[in-house]
Parts: C-alpha cells; structure tokens; sequence
DNA sequence: CTCTTGATCTTCT
DNA sequence: GAAGATCAAGAGC
C-alpha cells in the first residue's frame, strides 16, 4: 500500500498532527512589502496567540486599490489599523458575528493586508477544542471565522503589534508548494487570484481548484 | 455531497 | 435600509 499523501506534508505524520517546527518570528519587515510578497511567504508559517495556534495554510490579499478591501472608500475609524504602519493586527467584525483577523502589510498609507483564512492546528489543540465546541482538528480553523475563535481573537487585539506579544508568529522552515486561487465570500473584485494556499492541504476552508 | 437560511452588528447610503 | 472578507444547521439528493 502506498503512504497517504497526508503522511508528507509538513506538520503531519501519517497518523497524526505533530508540532511546528518554529522558524525566525517574524520583524516588521517581513511585513513591510508587497502584499503580494507577503501573502505567499505566510503560507507555512505558525501563528500563535498566547501559545495557542497552528501553521498558516491559508490567505487571501487585499489593497486600498480594489473595491473589495475594506480600505477601498479611505480611512474609517474601522479601517484606521489598515492605514497605519506594517506588521499590525487589523481585527473586523463579520456579519455582526464572527471576528477575523488580517496582518497589515507594505507602509504607513498603503492600506493592505492579509486575510488569515485557515490554519493546521498544532499548538494549544485542548484549548481550541474548548473554545470552539468541536473535536474534529481539520475544521477547527479552516475559516476566518473559526481560527479567531479558536485563538480567542477579538476586538481587544486590533492594533497590536504581531511581534510582540500575544502574538507569536514565525517564519516557515520549509519550502511550500503554494496554490492560488479567487477570493472567497466577496462579489466586488471577485475574479482577482489573491487566495493563496498550502498545495493539497486538508485544512483549508475550501479547496483550491 | 450541495443548497438554503437564520443569526446579529457595523458601516455606509 | 441594505449589504457584508461568515458559520452552522437542516433539507434534499
């Protein structure tokens, strides 16, 4: 029988999920680039929040300059994060309900950021477990939505630095195969290809294709 | 598996 | 007053 693809991917062994491996945290300046840049490097990289978190399997990219980023109409007292400088955690309330978080990217006025759409859980899976009221680690992040709840992310961390903590988030240690694809959930701009993701991942949201 | 719908709040028109 | 960077549950196939 040949192994199942599952049992090659980072971060997973054949029967289960093992810890990342950490590479460098990252500084502001991973994030001070292109938002295009930036997304696919995120891919592979472990997200923590106070310990609790996994490895980036998913994001998408936004700029001021399409109608579908939030930024797109100027500064609000929402977007105002989005405005400022890079490497700080733009936090969203979604359809009055859920809470998402974004990376904001490039310089002070550029208004970009990276969407986390879904993470592989490694660290903290009793915690994420509890908090999301689920067992299944595939879906426990495999949405915007689901991984700030599972890492407990709202309000209270929009603003704050992603180099210090709560946050921990470190660059990959291995070279991933990246997938592209749409944007999810939007009817403006809907047909740029700024979905990036982990190639073949179990995790995702909604598989590349 | 896919499709539909309700929940609930912020922002902008 | 309507739309929205979503999710979970229920119905139907």
């Amino acid at each position: 029988m040949p192994p199942r693809p599952s049992a090659s991917r980072p971060g997973e062994s054949a029967t289960s999920i093992v810890p990342a491996k950490l590479g460098r945290p990252l500084t502001q300046k991973f994030f001070a680039r292109s938002v295009h840049e930036v997304a696919p490097d995120l891919i592979g990289a472990t997200m923590l929040v106070n310990g609790v978190g996994g490895m980036i399997v998913e994001v998408e990219a936004y700029h001021q300059t399409e109608p579908a980023a939030h930024s797109y109409r100027g500064p609000t007292p929402r977007t105002m994060v989005m405005f400022g400088p890079p490497g700080f955690a733009y936090v969203y309330r979604s359809y009055g309900i859920h809470w998402c978080i974004n990376f904001v990217c490039e310089k002070e006025g550029s208004a970009a950021a990276v969407l986390i759409r879904a993470l592989q859980p490694t660290q903290g899976l009793a915690a994420m477990r509890r908090r999301r009221g689920l067992e299944d680690e595939r879906t426990l992040c495999s949405g915007p939505g689901k991984l700030a709840s599972a890492l407990a992310i709202t309000d209270a961390q929009n603003g704050l630095a992603l180099t210090a903590p709560p946050f921990a988030i470190h660059a990959r240690t291995f070279t991933p195969e990246i997938a592209t694809g749409v944007r999810i959930g939007i009817t403006k701009a809907a047909e740029l290809p700024w979905r990036y993701g982990l190639k073949g991942s179990r995790f995702v949201s909604k598989r590349f294709v």
